[in-house]
DNA sequence: TTAGTATCGGATAATTTTGTCCATTATTAT
DNA sequence: ATAATAATGGACAAAATTATCCGATACTAA
């Protein structure tokens, strides 16, 4: 569904506003360590959600990755999806045709749609926040 | 969402389909031309569909693909996209956690599953033969 | 039986995605 | 100022996906 990427920095954007609630910044190898993924990697994503604006980062000691305290209930799961798989994913056609289009469309384009649509919604509604608070309440995790 | 592997396939299928019904087999030079791939990678998707038997092949002139007839209107698109790309797309985790489970969930948990269970029933309901007829009448495209 | 045709299967290549490494830059505390 | 710390950015490497090529195999028709 997601790239790998993308789950990451889903995952990565969740750990980091939940310790954002708390005023906390948190080390590139502290969130690779939270949500179990390689360090490395996980560097390159965060560095493209600070570009995004998605996230912040400071330098040097006592730095860190956080997200704007203010923002923090306005942010989208779908700026996160966006700014590392782009839209194709809520946009593109489901069996690949250049681009989907209701005025000679594939033949799964109604049905299709559908989900597509479904899980838009899901993208352009669903807080980080939201998310965030699921983990401080430990009803849900982000690795295993 | 799918591979291009299995949009590829998925694709394939339904031309081989709209041309079974018609009691006609088609070789791959055709297939390819028709959904606009590569032909040599195609060859490849098709041969894994003659062996999970969603497709037939045969050799030789007069050769070539096609779909038994018997069968045409029972082949949910499921068998094709598992066939290809496997279930994790309907049955794994949105944030790539190894497995989906409800008793730790990621935080997504909820939200995405209803949107995978709905991609599910879409792949379990919705028969190739189904789709083959949007192309035979011209409601439905495999190509733009 | 032979020539022609079409899929099969294996090797190989190109591209994209995923992942690593390290020197540089910015910042902080001593 | 200096040393320590943490993100940055670029080069590089590994793995997976996408794509090509070609000889082998199976079949048909003449
Ligand atoms: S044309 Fe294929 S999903 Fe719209
Ligand atoms: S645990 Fe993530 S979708 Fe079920």
């Amino acid at each position: 569904m997601f790239s790998k990427a993308c789950e990451y920095g889903i995952r990565a954007v969740v750990f980091i506003a939940s310790q954002s609630v708390q005023s906390r910044k948190v080390s590139l190898k502290e969130v690779a360590k939270e949500i179990d993924s390689p360090e490395s990697y996980t560097s390159k994503i965060l560095q493209k959600l600070v570009k995004s604006e998605v996230i912040l980062s400071e330098k040097g000691p006592t730095g860190g990755f956080s997200i704007d305290y203010q923002k923090l209930n306005s942010i989208k799961l779908e700026r996160v999806v966006v700014a590392i798989d782009g839209d194709q994913i809520f946009k593109g056609c489901g069996l690949g045709l250049k681009q989907c289009n209701a005025n000679m469309p594939c033949p799964l384009h109604d049905k299709f749609k559908e989900v597509r649509d479904k899980l838009q919604n899901l993208l352009e509604t669903t807080t980080v926040l939201e998310l965030a608070e699921k983990i401080e309440y430990g009803l849900g995790f982000l690795k295993r």
